[in-house]
This record gives C-alpha cells, structure tokens and sequence, in this order.
DNA sequence: CCACAGGTGTGTC
DNA sequence: GACACACCTGTG
C-alpha cells in the first residue's frame, strides 16, 4: 500500500494534519467501530485512546489532533488512526458495482482505527444484543471503576483508562455484573481470565490469516464470528474480515441477493463493511453519538 | 406490557 | 449443519 503523504505540523501541545480529505472525525467516530469517544456540542470528539486522553476537531481541511504532542503522534495516534493506509486507493479498487460506489463516496473520511486488542474485544463482547448508547454507558462506567484515571479535562472530569483484563479478572464475574452487562458478564470475565492467564495470547492472531484468527478468538465464551470479526478488523487491522450484523444482512440481501461479502469484496471487504453500515443507518436516521 | 438492540450458546431435527 | 429460542437490561 502507498502511504499517504499528509503534511503533518506539530505545536507544543498539539498535532495538525494538513489537508486531511480522508479523515473525517464525525465519521470516524459514528461508524460504530469505537465505543470510547463522544461529542462536543462544537463537533469536537474526545476521548481515551492507548491510555492517552485526545481531541479530534477538523477546521476546514485540516484535522487537529489537541493534546497530542510530536511524540504522541509518533509513537501512538499515527498508528491509531491508520494514516499509513491510502483511502482513495482503496476505495478506487473496491469500485465493484453502483451500492458500493455510492456507499464509498457518501463514507469518504471514515478510517478504520488501529484500536487496542483487548479493549475492542471486550468491547465488542458487550456490544452483542446490545444497543449503542447502552454500550457506551457501560464501557464508560467498566473504565471508571476498573481503569486508571489519565486525565483531568478543563471542565474539571476525570477520563480514565480502559481496565487491563487482569483488572477484569479481579473484579469477577460478579464485579461485570454489577456494571448492568446481563448474561454478558460470564462472557467478559471468561475473556479476562483467559488474555490474564495467557490461555489466550492476543498477539497470535496477528500472525494469523483472517479465518484462523476467528477460530482463535472464538476460543472464548461469548465470542462468535460476529465480535471475533469486529475485534480482527479494528485491532488487528485485518481488511479482509468483514463483519456480518444485523444491519449488514438487511443490506446483503437487499442489495446483494444474500451474497456472502467477505467473498465478494475480496481484501478491503472492510471497508466495504464500514461503509454501507454507515451509510445504510444514515438513511436511516440512526444517529450514533 | 411488549418489542427491540452491531449475537451467541444450546437444544432440536 | 440448519434452524428456533432464550438471554440481562434499558428505552420507547
């Protein structure tokens, strides 16, 4: 893949990325990939990434990324939201027939964010029969009382970190529980104890291809192609997984005669995904955040 | 009260 | 294997 050559300026406390016509943090954000962040009434997103506390804004064609220093950039958020990946490129080779084509334009800006394996497993463990905004409430409160405080914002709130799974570990079972998770709280704790005692190695899927690597994850309880492929798409950056939701199957088989999309969008089946789940609930009216 | 929400485990054929 | 069906919980 060719990387993309955004012009980057770095200020003491902040990090600017120069017309940035692939990244567009309403879309980043709202697509669904990311549970961790909300939305300021300015259209500012914040929230905590890799124990980081960060600001997304865009001004005109640029993003500015506050709170982020040169260091941060490097070592964390360039990786994070995947600005080594042409978008336009990979758009141009998905151009397979008109929905997609038009579910790509309509998308442009969304980026697939390289996100913490751990946390985007239990993450998308929780997710399952599940909708957003109870989601988000109980990753918020799950970080809040397992997590490590990393930031004090200007309003004077506390953000904190995602809990490591040996804090899950701890607080049991019955500490998930209490977080109001329901029948997935066995679900999170089997993955906890699992990443903690290392029966469960999260880098191994990395050298894995996309099926062996959902075998893998299904090794836990509450895992199924659905939330291992969420997890290998937006942890392990494995384009080629292609998560089948409910939304997704509307549009398989309203528009792709219940055609199976892994097989169909080949490598960045993906991106496809993304963007005819974005686009789909936009003609919709589901709104996200 | 009932349906629904980014699914998965279990039981049945 | 391909089906139903239950499942915690909050919201409309």
């Amino acid at each position: 893949m060719v990387k993309t050559k955004n012009k980057i300026v770095f200020e003491k406390n902040r990090t600017i990325i120069k017309n940035a016509d692939n990244f567009e943090p309403e879309k980043v954000f709202d697509c669904g990939q990311c549970f961790r962040f909300d939305r300021k009434a300015d259209g500012t997103y914040f929230g905590v990434a890799k124990n980081k506390y960060i600001e997304i804004s865009k001004i005109q064609s640029d993003v500015i990324l506050n709170y982020c220093t040169e260091n941060d950039y490097n070592e964390i958020f360039r990786d994070y939201f995947d600005m080594d990946f042409d978008y336009a490129l990979a758009g141009k080779e998905l151009a397979f027939d008109d929905v997609i084509l038009q579910a790509t334009e309509f998308s442009k800006g969304i980026r697939i964010l390289h996100q913490d394996k751990w946390e985007t497993l239990c993450s998308f463990i929780i997710s399952q029969n599940n909708n957003i905004p109870r989601i988000k409430g109980i990753i918020s409160n799950l970080c809040k009382t397992y997590g490590e405080p990393v930031f004090t914002d200007n309003d004077g709130n506390m953000h904190y970190s995602f809990p490591t799974a040996e804090a899950v570990a701890r607080a049991g079972e019955k500490g998930m529980a209490e977080l109001r998770t329901g029948f997935r709280a066995k679900y999170i704790y089997d993955a906890a104890s699992k990443v903690a005692s290392g029966e469960i190695d999260l880098m191994l899927p990395c050298l894995m291809a996309y099926d062996e690597g959902a075998r893998y994850l299904q090794n836990i309880k509450g895992v199924g192609l659905k939330v291992a492929s969420c997890v290998l798409l937006f942890a392990y950056q494995k384009y080629d997984a292609f998560p089948v939701d409910v939304w997704v199957k509307r549009i398989l088989d309203k528009y792709y005669e219940g055609k199976v999309g892994a097989e169909y969008f080949g490598k960045y089946a993906g991106l496809a995904q993304q963007y005819l789940f974005y686009y789909e609930r936009c003609k919709n009216n589901v709104f996200i955040n």
